[in-house]
DNA sequence: TCAGAGCGCTAAATCGATTAAGCAGACTAT
DNA sequence: ATAGTCTGCTTAATCGATTTAGCGCTCTGA
């Protein structure tokens, strides 16, 4: 059950490997090979349809053509989504993908790269958890072909690719006050990381800028490591002590689809009692009654750069830092619909 | 930057590369190396961070730890849940996981299969798209360690691991009439694989078991190649081109979803105009008001299986069989919550 | 005293490709 | 005639681990 190697290849048509190896990695003319054994040779290969052993070209050339993809949260929407672009993206250009999840925990993330340099990826795409900086500094310095998605470190440039979070917030802030909602809360993680950081700004500069009353007590911070319960029942208490919200954001798609439930069992009724917004669309956004307004972000766009970014740095050395920042977008649906004129 | 080998670890302890790779295998005691030079040669290993080289041990042993995992759509909500558990389970045994997404086209599904072989892959877990026979054949024959998700191919004897289709829609049929409903429709893909016959077949037999009436009318098949905006309007034609509906059953995941997109864009309120129910769960179904009643699928117990059954045959020659059928449960929610004796 | 076993380790082949170096033979130029 | 060049290919080293066969030594028992 062995497979067809290099040297099969060569007995049957009487040349050394090494030309059948020259001619099949299209290296004839450079090597001058005469056109008579090239195509002995290449037609050999496919009738006894020869396939490299990647494990021996990976070995003697250092390279594997995989690539690392390292999320926070594989059957996360958002996540499994880049995860299917990248693939596809990545299989043009010949590679192939290797992932796993991190569960936003450090632990895990050590584990997978461990994984992923004990396999040689060319390659890396990273989901940073919080204190990962050390890590990334590592590869970093190693000059390991690395891009950062979803989310970048401050204090370590690399490349990376990522929604404009200050915006997306900013804009969802900034409609919300334009309906003529007072009482505006926030409800977040309390995370150091700096998309979180980035929407939290974006969305107190909105307020800001239309003067409008934000106090520290209309932030709510839900722990990354809550169950669902405790987030529910969490999320349920800040409405209750809350009798006067007009209208929340939340900023996660995770955390929106909490405040749903939340909803859901208080008997509150969305976009009548409350307005609701969310970070990050969903299905269940897009299909509820009423339609749940969102800031999206641009996934496909997001998967595509972040494998460009990449292919960019495995081909070329030069190391410029590529960093892009992509739109988000304001959907508008009926959670959050009311106007100026309709305030009582 | 290269990396610590085994060499250098030899080197340093003044014993043979040979020496070596018996303790970092565990081997020193079958192979009566000294406990000094064991515990000198670990201490080395570890003080230099020696990480073997998985490409160089996969060429001599023929083994890559890995495994590739083809599912339909690393997007869809059921695989990348299937995805995420592969690979938590997978990495228990020391195994990696290269995914691709078919979209159900064979000529994608080729694709991938012959990249995985290239990439050596010790074992397949394949949900296979329509007319893949000869492929799965080819490798059954090839006897590379495989289970095939979701879905089985009749005609030949394999591995599987999937839910109960049959009893699934049969349990779904079954608590419709007995919820009171008549004219009862059932909305499918065209689609000559197993899973979907089953659960047609499943469908249809609840409902002779009941004698209600299920004439060839009321099954609607949508073509899986159909665009979103297709597949919407032939569903609203449906329901349009039958008044007397009461209640549907879709028997798909993304089915069901488009069926609440065209719920929503005729003006239909789920449970209260028609009773909805759907194959499959999703956050959409539990949380959308009504709650989606929907037919689940043991996506955990599924992921398990399909590792525990690939470790077994990876680990084992002795070739029996290994077909799990996981019972799938019914979700009772609110859009089929009439009773019969609220029945007119 | 000497064959045979046990001990602790090593030499060298091997997996399948890539690639630097180089070797004959034909031809060219002086 | 002789050095130099070009052609068309091959030899052999290499990547980093695994693994078979076996080496040199000591010890034991008859």
């Amino acid at each position: 059950m062995k497979g067809i190697s290099i040297k099969d290849i060569a007995k049957q048509a009487g040349v050394s490997p090494t030309t059948v190896s020259f001619v099949l990695n299209g290296k004839a003319k450079e090597k001058r090979i005469s056109e008579q054994v090239s195509k002995k040779i290449l037609k050999l290969a496919s009738k006894l349809k020869y396939k490299p052993n990647q494990l021996a070209r990976g070995l003697r050339t250092g390279k594997t053509k995989t690539i690392g993809l390292i999320v926070e949260d594989i059957a996360n929407h958002f996540f499994a989504n880049v995860a299917k672009i990248v693939e596809e993206e990545a299989d043009k250009y010949g590679y192939k993908v290797l992932y796993g999840s991190t569960e936003d925990n450090i632990t895990k993330a050590r584990g997978l790269l461990d994984v992923l340099e004990y396999r040689q990826v060319d390659g890396y795409i990273i989901t940073p958890t919080p204190g990962m900086d050390k890590e990334i500094e590592a590869l970093k310095h190693a000059r390991k072909p690395m891009v950062l998605l979803d989310r970048y470190l401050p204090q370590i440039p690399t490349n990376y690719v990522m929604v404009n979070n200050f915006q997306g917030a900013y804009d969802a802030a900034d409609y919300l006050v334009k309906c003529g909602y007072k009482n505006i809360a926030l409800v977040t993680i309390p995370s150091e990381q700096i998309q979180m950081k980035e929407r939290l700004d974006g969305f107190t500069a909105a307020m800001k800028a239309h003067q409008a009353p934000f106090p520290r007590k209309m932030t709510k911070k839900i722990p990354f490591a809550a169950t669902k319960d405790e987030a529910l029942s969490e999320i349920k208490s800040f409405i209750l002590g809350n009798p006067d919200l007009e209208a929340i954001f939340f900023s996660t798609n995770y955390l929106g689809i909490y405040g749903m439930e939340a909803f859901k069992e208080l008997g509150l009724t969305i976009g009548k009692d409350i307005a609701f917004i969310s970070f990050d669309d969903h299905d269940l956004f897009r299909l509820y009654s009423p339609g749940i307004t969102c800031v999206a972000q641009p996934i496909h766009d997001i998967a595509r750069h972040v494998i460009q970014v990449l292919m960019n740095e495995l081909d070329n050395n030069h190391n410029e830092i590529n960093q892009v920042i992509l739109p988000a977008t304001l959907v508008k649906r009926e959670s959050c619909s009311r106007v100026k004129s309709q305030k009582a």
